[in-house]
DNA sequence: GCATATTTGTCCGTATGTATA
DNA sequence: CTATACATACGGACAAATATG
C-alpha cells in the first residue's frame, strides 16, 4: 500500500544504492506529512489505525517510528504511544542557538564552493517564486538557502544535522499565522548575504546573517508563545 | 534477558521520565559494545544469532537496529543485514570539519558557564587519571572536555549531535595502535585552552583548539589509512 | 551457471501490562 | 473500581533476496 515498491534495483546516481525498505518508506511518508503540517503537533499516531491505513504491519510501523523519534519529529511516551512533537519556546531558542553558531561560522570561514552555488540557486528560486506569488515555494527556497549556507562549511554530517533541524523548525512554522509573511522579507536579505559572501566579505556576510537569525527567532518565538502576552 | 528491567516507575532525577523500552535497552547495550570496540568495525549483526543471544524477539532487535542506524553506528545493507560501521578517511575528515567549526566557534563566542565547568572538571579528571596511569580514563576525560567545549555554545541539540559524533569517532579510535599515546599529549593543551577561555581570551583559546583538532585529525587519519603509505 | 541453504523482510496472531473513561 | 482500549513484546510463518556448494 504505502507506495509502489520501486521496481527492482534502483541504482540511481548518487549515494543511494539501496532500495528503501518499507519502514524507510513509511518514515518518509510520515515525515513529509509532519513537515507539511498535515499531521499537526500533538497528534497521536495510533499504531493500529495507522498500520491499517497505510497497509503495513504494526512491526514495520514501529520501525518507522524509531526512525522519526531519532529525528525528533515524534516523541515516544511509554505505554501511551507516539505523538507528533510539539515545540515550545525553549526548543525554538535552542534551534536558533544551533543555527547561529553553525551558519555564521560557516560563512565566516568558507570552505566549499558547492555551498555558494546552492545559495545562488536558492536565491534565484526564491525570487522567481515570489514573482509568481508562490509563497510556499518561497519558504522552500529560504530553507534551501540556509542549507546552502551550512554546506559552505563542507561537512556532509553537518549538512544532515541542519536538514534535521529545519524539519523540526517546520513544526513551528506551522504555528505562524501568515506563513507567507514569514519568509518574504528575507528574500532581499538572502540576496545581500550571498553577494557579500561571493565578494569575499565573509565577516560582513556573517554579521548580516546573524541579524537575519535573530529576527527570525523572534518571529517564531512570538508565534509559538501564541496570542497570549 | 538483555538487562534486568528497571523495577517500575524509574522517576529518577533529570529529564528521563520514561522507563526505557526493550528496544532502547538493546540499543544501549549494543551501542556500548560498539564504542568499546568489542564489536569491531565491519562485524555483521545477524538477527537470529543476536536475538537469541540477547533473549529478545527479532522484531524488537530490528527496532534497536533502526535506532543505531540513525546514530550512524550501524549501516544497513538491504537483504544482507546490518553491520558495524567502518569509517574511512573521508568520514574522519568530515567529522573533524564538523568539530572544528562547532568547537572553535563555541569557544570564540562563549554563551554558557555550564560548559566551562564541564571543561574544568574534565581537565581535573584527566590529570588525575594520568597520574594513576589510567589511560583509558584519560581518553574518556578528553572526550568529556570537548563535549564541554561544545556545551559552551549553550544548545542542547548541539551537545547531543556532538556526543553522537564522538561515538562515531570511537570507531576510529579503535584503529589507533597505542590508544594511550593518542590522548595523553593533549592533557596539557586542554588545560591551556581552559585557562585562556576562563581568562576571557576567547580568540586565543579558539586558535589553540584549532591546532589541537588539526593534530588529532592527522593522527586518526594516519591510523585509519593503516600501515600503508 | 545452477540448485540449495541461509538470512532478511514482512506479516499475523496473541498474551501481558499500562493508562484512561 | 471495573472495563476498555492500546501499547509492548513475543513467536511463528512465508516470500524474496542473497550466499554457498
Amino acid at each position: 500500500m504505502v507506495a509502489p515498491p520501486p521496481t527492482s534495483a534502483t541504482i540511481l546516481g548518487g549515494v543511494q544504492l539501496q532500495r528503501p525498505t518499507t519502514a524507510q518508506r513509511v518514515a518518509e511518508l510520515l515525515r513529509e506529512r509532519i513537515v507539511q503540517g498535515e499531521l499537526s503537533s500533538g497528534t497521536q499516531c495510533a499504531e493500529l489505525q495507522l498500520s491499517t491505513a497505510l497497509g503495513v504491519s504494526r512491526n514495520t510501523l514501529r520501525e518507522a517510528f524509531q526512525i522519526l523519534v531519532g529525528e525528533h519529529l515524534l516523541v515516544h511516551e511509554p505505554h501511551r504511544g507516539v505523538f507528533v512533537r510539539r515545540l515550545d519556546v525553549d526548543d525554538v531558542r535552542d534551534i536558533y542557538t544551533f543555527r547561529r553558531l553553525v551558519e555564521c561560522a560557516a560563512l565566516a570561514h568558507p570552505a566549499s564552493a558547492r555551498g555558494l552555488a546552492e545559495m545562488r540557486a536558492a536565491v534565484a528560486q526564491g525570487m522567481d517564486a515570489a514573482a509568481r506569488e508562490a509563497w510556499h515555494e518561497v519558504g522552500t527556497a529560504d530553507v534551501r538557502f540556509h542549507v546552502g549556507v551550512t554546506a559552505v562549511a563542507g561537512s556532509e554530517r553537518l549538512d544532515q544535522a541542519m536538514r534535521g533541524l529545519f524539519a523540526e523548525l517546520r513544526l513551528a512554522f506551522a504555528l505562524v499565522p501568515d506563513a507567507h509573511e514569514l519568509h518574504r522579507p528575507f528574500l532581499d536579505l538572502n540576496a545581500e548575504i550571498l553577494e557579500l559572501a561571493e565578494r569575499g566579505q565573509a565577516d560582513r556576510a556573517s554579521l548580516l546573517l546573524r541579524r537575519y537569525l535573530d529576527d527570525a527567532e523572534a518571529r517564531i518565538v512570538a508565534a509559538v508563545q501564541g496570542p497570549s502576552s
